[in-house]
DNA sequence: TGTACATCAGTGAACGCGCGTTCACTGATGTAC
DNA sequence: TGTACATCAGTGAACGCGCGTTCACTGATGTAC
C-alpha cells in the first residue's frame, strides 16, 4: 500500500485528539472542551485540528459515538463473562452492574451522553441511534431469553403496554429490524428508565448523601426491579 | 420606615436579575448564563450587578434555591388541589404528575438542579439541603399516610432496606428531625429514583423517540411503581 | 535510480467575539440637626 | 423647613483572559515517469 505510513499517522493523531478531548472532559467538564485547549495539550496549533475534524461540533459527535461504543463493549463483555451457558438472569445482572460501574467510573462520559444537552449542539440522530441501540439490544435480548426460559413470567402490566406506547415500540421493532417481542422491549424500556434514575442520581452526586451505601442500594433495587417485572428470583 | 423606598427598589431589581437569568437559562442553556448577558438584557452595566450578587456563583446558588422552592410550591399545590379529605393515594398521584409536568415545562430549571453539574461550581449544601427536603417531605409524608390508612401494605423488600442504607436513612430522620418511619422514607427514596429516571430521560429528549406517547407511558409507570411498593390500587 | 510534481500536515498571524471582575467616579436618594 | 452630610445604585474604562475559525504560507511525505 502506498498510503499506509501517512494514513496510519493520520489515524493515530485523530485518536490522540479524541483521547485528549475525553481527558479534558473528565477533568473540567463540558466547558473544558475546546479546540484550543485540546491543541495546547497535544502540542499542536489550533488550526491543525481542522485537518481532522471539520468543527468542534463534529468532534463532539465523534466523542459521543466513541462513548456509546465503549459502553456497549462493557455491556457485551459483562454479558459474556459468566460463560455462554450461564442463565440469562445472571448475565443480565452482570450487565446492569457493569452499566452502573461504567457510569460511576466515567461520570464525564456519562454526562456527555445523558446529561444536560450541550448548548447549541444537537447530535445527528442517524449517527447516534445505531450505536445507542447496540447496548440496549443486549439488555432486551436477555429479557427475551429470560421470558422464553420462564425465568420471568411477565406480570400482566408488562405484557400490555398502553396503546400509544405499544405502537411506538412496534414501529421500532419493524423499522430497525429488531428481532424481539413487544413485551421484552417494553420491559427493557421500563427497566432502562428505572436504572437510569438510580445511576444518574448517583453519578451526579444526589443519591449518596441520602442512601449512604450506594452499592447496597443498587443491589437491592436490582432485585426489586427484576422482581417487579415477574422474575422468579 | 425610612428605608422602604430604596429597599423595595433594591428587592425588585434583585428579582429582575434572577428572572432574567432564568429566562436566559431557558433560552440558551447554562452557557447563556453570564453577568454580562443579564446586564445587557436588563439595561444595566455589568458592574452594577455586583451591587446585588457578590459573584456569578452566588447568583447561581440563588437561582437553585428559587428553582427548588418553585418545585416545592407546585408539589404542595398539587397535594392540596383535591381537597383535604381526598385519599393520600390520590394526593400522591397528583403530586407526581405535577412533578413531571413542571420538569417537562421547565427543562432548563430541571437541568440546573438535576443535570450535569456546572463546571467549577458546587452548591453549598447548607443552603440547598433544606429547600430540597421541602418537596421530598411531601412525598414521603403521603407514603406514610398511605401506609397508616392501609392503602399500601408495604411489600417485604420495602420494609427492610439493606443495613447500610437503613443506617443512613435513620441518620437523616434523626439529624433533620423528619417525623417519618424508615419504611416510608425508603419507599420515597426508591420511588424518587424511579420517577427521576423517567422524567430526566423525557426532559432531555431520550425517551420520546422510544415510547412515543410519553403521557401514557408515565401514567402506566405511575401505577406500576406504586403497585411495586404494595399499593392496593 | 533520479527528478519533477502533487499532496497535505502543520504554522503563525489575524479576525471579532464574549467573559468575570476591579476601580475610581458621579449623582441621586435618604438622614440628622 | 432648610441645610450639611452620608449612603449607595449605577457608570465607563480598563485588566487579562479564552474562544472558534480563516487564511496564506512552509516544508515534509509520497507519486509518476
Amino acid at each position: 500500500m502506498s498510503e499506509t505510513r501517512r494514513e496510519r499517522q493520520r489515524e493515530a493523531t485523530r485518536e490522540e485528539i479524541k483521547a485528549t478531548a475525553r481527558r479534558l472532559l473528565a477533568e473540567q467538564g463540558t466547558a473544558g472542551l475546546s479546540i484550543r485547549a485540546i491543541a495546547r495539550e497535544i502540542g499542536l496549533t489550533p488550526p491543525a485540528l481542522y485537518r481532522y475534524f471539520a468543527s468542534l461540533d463534529d468532534l463532539v459527535t465523534a466523542l459521543i459515538v466513541d462513548v456509546f461504543t465503549a459502553l456497549a463493549e462493557q455491556i457485551e463483555a459483562a454479558r459474556d463473562c459468566a460463560g455462554p451457558q450461564a442463565p440469562p438472569s445472571a448475565k443480565l445482572m452482570n450487565v446492569l452492574r457493569a452499566y452502573r460501574r461504567w457510569a460511576v467510573d466515567n461520570p464525564a462520559d456519562f454526562g456527555l451522553i445523558y446529561g444536560t444537552p450541550i448548548a447549541g449542539y444537537h447530535a445527528p440522530r442517524e449517527i447516534t441511534v445505531p450505536v445507542v441501540i447496540r447496548g440496549f439490544a443486549v439488555i432486551v435480548g436477555l429479557l427475551e431469553e429470560m421470558t422464553q426460559q420462564e425465568e420471568i413470567i411477565p406480570v400482566p402490566s408488562m405484557q400490555m403496554p398502553p396503546p400509544g406506547v405499544e405502537a411506538s415500540l412496534q414501529a421500532m421493532i419493524e423499522g430497525d429490524g429488531y428481532p424481539v417481542s413487544v413485551a421484552a422491549l417494553y420491559m427493557g424500556t421500563v427497566g432502562w428508565t428505572q436504572f437510569h434514575g438510580i445511576i444518574s442520581l448517583e453519578v451526579f452526586g444526589h443519591l449518596p448523601p441520602v442512601v449512604g451505601d450506594t452499592n447496597a442500594f443498587f443491589e437491592a433495587q436490582l432485585r426489586n426491579i427484576l422482581i417487579g417485572m415477574g422474575w422468579k428470583g
